[in-house]
Formats: C-alpha cells, structure tokens, sequence
DNA sequence: TTGAAAAGTTAGCCTTCGCTAACTATAGTG
DNA sequence: CACTATAGTTAGCGAAGGCTAACTTTTCAA
C-alpha cells in the first residue's frame, strides 16, 4: 500500500520550494521558465538559480540540462501545485479577509507559505471559502470586520 | 525626528527570533533563561545556543557573559514582546478559529511567525478578537465555521 | 555570416546556523 | 576540602544558500 507515492511532502527546503514555485508560474506563461526571469522574479542572481536548478534536477523535480529548457517533472508539477496553493490561501486570506493591501499581503504570503502544514492548509483553505461565501449571505463577515477594523483604528 | 527607536523590526534571523522568544518565555519562570533549557526548549545543541548569545549580545539584544546571568536588555525585551505576540496571534488563530489541534496550531504558528510583517499583524490580532468577540453576539463566527467544517470534511 | 549583447554557467568565496568532541567552570555532597 | 556531576564554552567541522567575477554559449541584427 506504498506503491502510489502522492506524498507531495519531499522535505525541500524553503529556499527550493520557492524555487519550484516560481518555475510552476513562470512555466505557464509564453516564454516558459528562463533562468533570468526565476532570477529576477526571486530577487537573486543567477548563478543562484543556476545551483537551485542542478539540485532541482537531482530531486526529479525539474528536466534541467545545463542551455536547455527547463520544465517540471510530473512530481514537481503536482508538488509546486501544492506550494502555489498554500501560498495563495495565505494570499487571499490577507488581501480579501483582513484587507492587507494586495503587494503587502503577496509578499507576508510568501514568507509565511511554507510554515501552514498539511493540517492547517484545508481547514484554512475552508475558512477563506466560508468567509467569502458569508459576503453573500446575511452575514458578510469580511464586510463587517472591515467596519470592525476601521472603528479599531482611527476611532478609539 | 529619529532619536527615539522604539523600532521594533532590527533585522533578525528567523532564527535569532526564536531564541529571543524562547529567552523571553525562560525568564519569567523561577529559575530564569538558563542556556540548558533554552537548548532544550528549541531543541538545539548547548553549545548552538552559546553562539545565538553571542550574537544576541552583540546586537544588544541581551545582557550576557559567559557562565553569567542570562538577562534581556529593554530593546531585547520590547522586540523578544512583539515576536511572542505575533506567535500568540497565530497560535489563537490555528486553534481558536481554525479548530485545530493545539499542539500543530502551536507548532505552525512557530514557523510562520516570522512572516508576519507590522502591516498584517494588527489586523490579524484584530480578526481574532473580532471572531470570539461573535461568540458572544448572535453571529458566532467560529462556532459556525466549525459545522461548515465538518460536513466540508466528513459530509460532502 | 559574424560579432556583440544577453543568457547561462562555473569557480571561489562568505555567512548563517547547526552539529560533535573535548575542555573549563560551577555546584553540591561526602 | 575534594571530587564528581552538571552546566557552559570552545574549537573545528559541514551543509545550505547567497554573492561576484569571469567564462562560455546562444541569440540576433547588421
């Protein structure tokens, strides 16, 4: 009952997972992933994206060939799919619900990302849905903790 | 306009934050922040925690002298209090709102503290207080999610 | 088609932060 | 007082991950 390895949680470190996120991105988009645009979009050179890819390649996260396209594996696919979700609950949770300005809360998210376990991922993933679905009905909780919110800061 | 820095965000190392939090909490018991327990409250070597107080002590972080006391500086103690709360936030968050377990709430909530930047921090200690502060109104929010929980989870 | 700019790589270095092993200081007990 | 256990330190090492400088490969335009 072993042979199915889903198991998403390799232990890559947090460094690599951004990595491997960035790639997941950058590979939908037409220009596939290049080493500069990982660079730029990492903030880091890129004899550092250089290094990430050969130990992405070596993990059988990445086809990496040194000149070559780079693109994911189907593990690193489903794994990058599973960083880019935590990353993006967080994302909404800070922009949508607590109404962080939107580059603020991408960049809290991106630290934060790797912290939210397989435990804390669903039950927040269900909050945000919760949250956002209560907009609609009678009881708009993100609408009434803006209010909330307002009153806390500049009122008393 | 510059004199007074009460700060708050000198650049530390995850790291270094964690050993600060662990010296906070250490020196409100009986006995004090002794290196001993703080190796064994972070689960690190003795002789790693030497080294994060030589750091600490050289950034002023805390008073410290080899076989002495181990004591925080005011700076230490006001920015060892707002990386407890961040942590105390998050940790209410996972397992109050979030209902999940106490011990992985506070496990998370020690990984993804240092995220938390002083945008997202006060409006998350807000949400928090805003939600419990429901349980009491008729709109209680996490008594809710806590249903839509469990048919999110067992039913379907 | 050729040569310069852009992209990518390599080599070498540095910092952070962990570890173990061995040493020193302190404390407590007979 | 002396000796042993415990606490703390030092020295030395290693992995991760970043950097710069210099090199190679690729691309693209004249």
């Amino acid at each position: 009952m072993d042979t199915m390895r889903s198991h998403i949680d390799d232990n890559l470190s947090a460094s690599l997972e951004d990595y491997l996120e960035a790639i997941y991105h950058l590979s939908q988009g037409p220009e596939g992933a290049r080493s500069k645009d990982i660079a730029q979009k990492l903030a880091v050179s890129r004899a550092s994206v250089t290094g990430a890819l050969r130990t992405l390649a070596e993990r059988g996260l990445v086809n990496y060939r040194p000149y070559g396209q780079i693109t994911l594996t189907e593990q690193g696919r489903s794994l990058a799919a599973h960083v880019a979700r935590r990353h993006e609950v967080l994302n909404r949770f800070f922009a949508e619900v607590l109404g962080a300005d939107a580059d603020l809360a991408h960049r809290a998210a991106c630290r934060a990302e790797h912290a939210l376990g397989p435990e804390i991922t669903p039950r927040l993933t269900a909050f945000v849905d919760y949250v956002m679905q209560s907009q609609d009905d009678e009881i708009p909780i993100a609408g009434q903790f803006q209010r909330y919110w307002e009153n806390f800061t500049h009122g008393g």
